[in-house]
DNA sequence: ATCATAATGAGAGTAAGTCTCATTTGCATA
DNA sequence: TATGCAAATGAGACTTACTCTCATTATGAT
């Protein structure tokens, strides 16, 4: 079996299914067989992917279902929209279906790819944040810390 | 004369046009009429602006020309694009032309505000994402570390 | 098993953004 | 100041990521 952010994720794919179902209860909504196979398809991904991504993965799906479900995992929790890259979005799972990262976006080709940050500096950031939103009137829900710049395979040029 | 970031702008009006120009000049473009107008809309919003906002702000600018321009202006080094709130993108001047800043992004209606951090923070953000970069191959151009949450417009239900 | 309701999927529809091309503008040289 | 040429403009056609519609199908509760 191949499998992309294995080493990173903190659940098996027993576990992550039980945790999205959950989620999806929660509100009110079914995981049904399409949503399960979306939800592989991520997971299989191991990196955030385009709608093309999806349903290159898995041919079955029809893209208005795939939208409308990524819509729902998105409404429940499930996963992340990601709108930094290019015009499409991405998307993965949010936390702590994954556990809080960041990205590495590549302004040539828009590729995403996951790092991971120290505790400590992620603590300052959002004590940080917390204070400037506050300052505002802002309710913080969460942060996003994205390093714009050229991937390994569109170089430095 | 009713100006909004005026008082987190480090340069005049005109030391902007001067500073744009150049830019310009420098990637062999024009600094044409509807270019100045259309950097002194982006001025006197003081914010993050999208097309509409721009239009509506000088009405005698073609959409297609605007478009164009904004493009112009980020191949530039002037403007930046922001695709962090909804569908529709933002622009507002990039460094040095507005110092370093980051957005409080609402979640509800896509409206983004600026907001500035601590050096210190943005250092240590800084040095930890390079190591990062470093170790994927990644060749770093700028960092966005935005906000999202809801605005005091929105309120926190 | 049956029924009410949610989910599906094909395709039409929407809208942000890009492209095209005929016209106009702006800069350089005479 | 005139002239010529490349760049910029703008109206509208076009592209495309995404959403909506609605008839059909699957799902879960009783």
């Amino acid at each position: 079996m191949t499998r992309g952010r294995d080493t990173d994720s903190t659940l098996s794919t027993s576990d992550l299914h039980d945790a999205v179902s959950r989620r999806l209860a929660h509100h009110d909504y079914r995981y049904t067989k399409g949503r399960r196979r979306l939800v592989e398809a991520i997971l299989t991904a191991g990196q955030p992917v385009t709608l093309p991504d999806i349903v290159m993965a898995a041919p079955g799906l029809a893209p208005s279902s795939v939208y409308r479900n990524l819509d729902v995992l998105e409404r429940s929790g499930v996963v992340n929209r990601i709108t930094a890259g290019g015009d499409r979005a991405y998307f993965e799972f949010a936390e702590p279906l994954l556990s809080h990262h960041h990205h590495l976006v590549c302004v040539d080709c828009g590729s995403i790819e996951d790092v991971f940050l120290d505790d400590e500096l992620e603590a300052s950031v959002d004590q940080n944040l917390a204070e400037v939103a506050g300052r505002a009137g802002f309710t913080p829900l969460r942060h996003s810390l994205d390093l714009h710049g050229r991937c390994a395979g569109c170089g430095s040029g």
